[in-house]
DNA sequence: GCCGTTTTCGGCCCGACTGTTTTCAGTCG
């Protein structure tokens, strides 16, 4: 098994935190954590490349001595000079920089004064209050090590896009109740559509700050508040999320929001720009020579920059700031581009609304298609339809269709994938369909190789149509199954089959990087809910939010196209 | 360690808050 970029990354990332204890140059520290980061979400597998003969690819940040080691890991499972380093700087130092309030300075006088190299050390020194009177420590730290260290092994997860979406709606609603508040926005991962994140930043712009605050730190949910100063507070909630809260000026609320968007790397790509162009930019806005500039809107700040508006999904500094540069932002897709949804269950396998009220639920988001997609006789679990009872659904449906005005419900099913690569149900059940979505629910433990054949033998079934959760994981629930996604991109293109961006909030499957690698290799997607109930018909925004990441437009979705052209772009060639 | 609208050498984003401090280092985002 060939190594991952993730692991590539983390011993990159390993890396930089042990220099950085070692107090070596930030910048050099910086470039290792930049590296890991573009070699993590690199869409394609490096160390497959190399194995067929490529060289490492070129990507932003990473020059000739980095790539050199990328090629090292991949030949060697290695990276020597963390092994060099950790003779002298133990590895496990990376956790303790995990814990809030501990940074490499830190780190390193706890290994120095007092010889802690784990989390365990590092609990037991603050429980015998031996790391108080460290010089720069004092009791608080030691209890917000003590604290810290509590959090971490106890949780340390993201929480998924969805769930942060109701947390975030009940705290702006909350403290729009302040008077003299104008502008409230979600800032930061949460407005990228990040699939997880890790806290919530708030911008908000008033007069006076005050109230505002006040109210923030009164919210009920919150479990301790952290900082609270004039421009900035931070509280963590009861379900451990953390909040932070920015108040600025009006006039700095484009800046703000830039700034407080992110990414980080985004924003230090932004500035460097700024810089060579004679310009300051902080979060209160773009300065020459200590004067503020007029940039009170986001698109006023770009433009500052000699940038277009870029959309909040695309800033990763993953080429936007270029296309921004050049004028070739993509125009991404939109919910409101969708005609239909191409993926749902009813009752009669595992969904909890009847065929009926999934249909009302479409027609009353305005689609002009939906199609039905129960499962098949293999997932038992799931009381999935065999030929006969498929059947009799397909008559069902052809009943409603007569009776139905403005929606139509097409006929398909979410076909099980045999391990072999056959399909679950025989083609002169398939052919009654109007297409397919076929998806692997079984096996998912098999070998790449063999997995990327199983689904090349599904897609040549001439009825297979799209490919469901194309990797098969669940989100901080269960990884992708080991799958060569470019091979099985390339022949999905090859036959006119398409993959499904699943918007179901636990799956987000293709990935963001996935999405992107379909579009540039041309393949067209299919954007789709999987809803169980007719509610859920609701979170297709969250498939369109990972399609935006992967640079995405409306013409890559196949169900963009009204039905006419939708069923001519599902019929294989 | 990377990288080039002033550069192949010499830069590399910038401010807020806290705790431990009597003027600031460390951390965070």
């Amino acid at each position: 098994m060939p190594i991952g970029n993730g692991e590539i990354a983390a011993m990159f990332d390993e890396l930089a935190d042990l220099l950085d204890i070692e107090d070596a140059n930030p910048f050099r520290v910086r470039a290792y954590r930049t590296a890991a980061e573009a070699v993590r979400t690199y869409p394609k597998g490096i160390a497959e490349l190399v194995a067929a003969g490529q060289p490492v690819p070129k990507l932003p940040g990473v020059g000739k001595d980095l790539a050199d080691k990328i090629h090292t890991i991949v030949e060697t499972g290695r990276l020597p000079l963390l092994d060099e380093v950790a003779e002298r700087t133990p590895r496990a130092l990376s956790d303790l920089m995990k814990i809030g309030g501990l940074g490499p300075k830190r780190v390193k006088t706890l290994y120095r004064e007092l010889d802690i190299r784990s989390i365990d050390d590092l609990r037991k020194a603050a429980a015998d209050h031996r790391i108080r009177d460290l010089p720069g420590f004092g009791e608080k730290t030691e209890q917000l090590i003590l604290d810290g260290v509590g959090r971490l092994v106890e949780q340390g997860s993201r929480l998924k896009l969805s769930a942060a979406g109701a947390v975030a709606d009940s705290l702006v609603a909350h403290l729009r109740a302040v008077d003299g508040v104008r502008e409230i926005v979600v800032a930061g991962s949460f407005r990228r559509r990040k699939e997880t994140v890790g806290d919530l930043d708030i911008l908000a712009t008033a007069a006076d700050s005050g109230p505002l605050m006040d109210r923030f730190v009164a919210y009920p949910d919150v479990a301790e508040v952290m900082s609270k100063g004039d421009t900035r507070s931070t509280v963590r909630l009861r379900s451990g999320l953390t909040v932070d809260l920015r108040v600025v000026p009006q006039s700095s609320y484009g800046a703000a929001l830039v700034y407080f968007t992110g990414s980080k790397a985004h924003n230090i790509a932004i500035r460097e720009i700024g810089i060579r162009r004679g310009y300051k930019i902080n979060e209160y806005g773009v300065f020459e020579d200590g004067r503020r500039l007029r940039a009170p809107t986001e698109a006023a700040v770009y433009r500052r920059i000699g940038l277009a508006w870029v959309p909040p999904e695309l800033r990763e500094n993953r080429g936007e700031i270029e296309a921004a540069a050049e004028g070739r932002l993509p125009k991404l897709v939109r919910e409101e581009d969708l005609k239909g949804d191409l993926h749902c269950h009813t009752k009669d396998s595992d969904g909890r609304s009847s065929l009926l009220d999934m249909a009302r639920a479409a027609a009353e988001r305005g689609y002009e298609y939906l199609s039905v997609n129960d499962h098949t006789k293999r997932v038992r679990i799931a009381n999935g339809l065999d030929e006969k009872r498929l059947l009799a659904q397909i008559r069902r449906i052809d009943a409603l269709n007569e009776k139905l005005d403005g929606l139509v419900v097409l006929k398909s099913s979410e076909v099980d994938i045999l391990e072999d690569g056959s399909l679950d149900l025989p083609d002169s059940v398939l052919k009654e369909l109007d297409f397919t979505v076929c998806s692997v629910h079984y096996g998912l433990e098999l070998p790449s190789r063999r997995q990327t054949e199983r689904i090349l033998r599904a897609m040549d079934n001439r009825y297979f149509t799209i490919l469901g959760h194309p990797s098969g994981r669940r989100i901080g629930e269960r990884d992708p199954y080991a799958v060569d996604l470019e091979k099985i991109m390339i022949a999905a293109k090859e036959r006119g089959c398409v993959l499904e961006v699943s918007a179901h909030p636990d799956r987000l499957d293709l990935t963001d990087a996935g999405c992107r690698l379909a579009k540039e290799l041309g393949v067209k997607l299919a954007i789709s809910t999987d809803a169980h109930s007719a509610a859920a018909i609701g979170n297709i925004r969250f498939g369109v939010d990972q399609a935006r990441r992967g640079w995405v437009t409306a013409h890559d979705v196949v169900n963009t196209r009204p039905l006419a052209r939708l069923r001519r772009l599902l019929a294989r060639p």
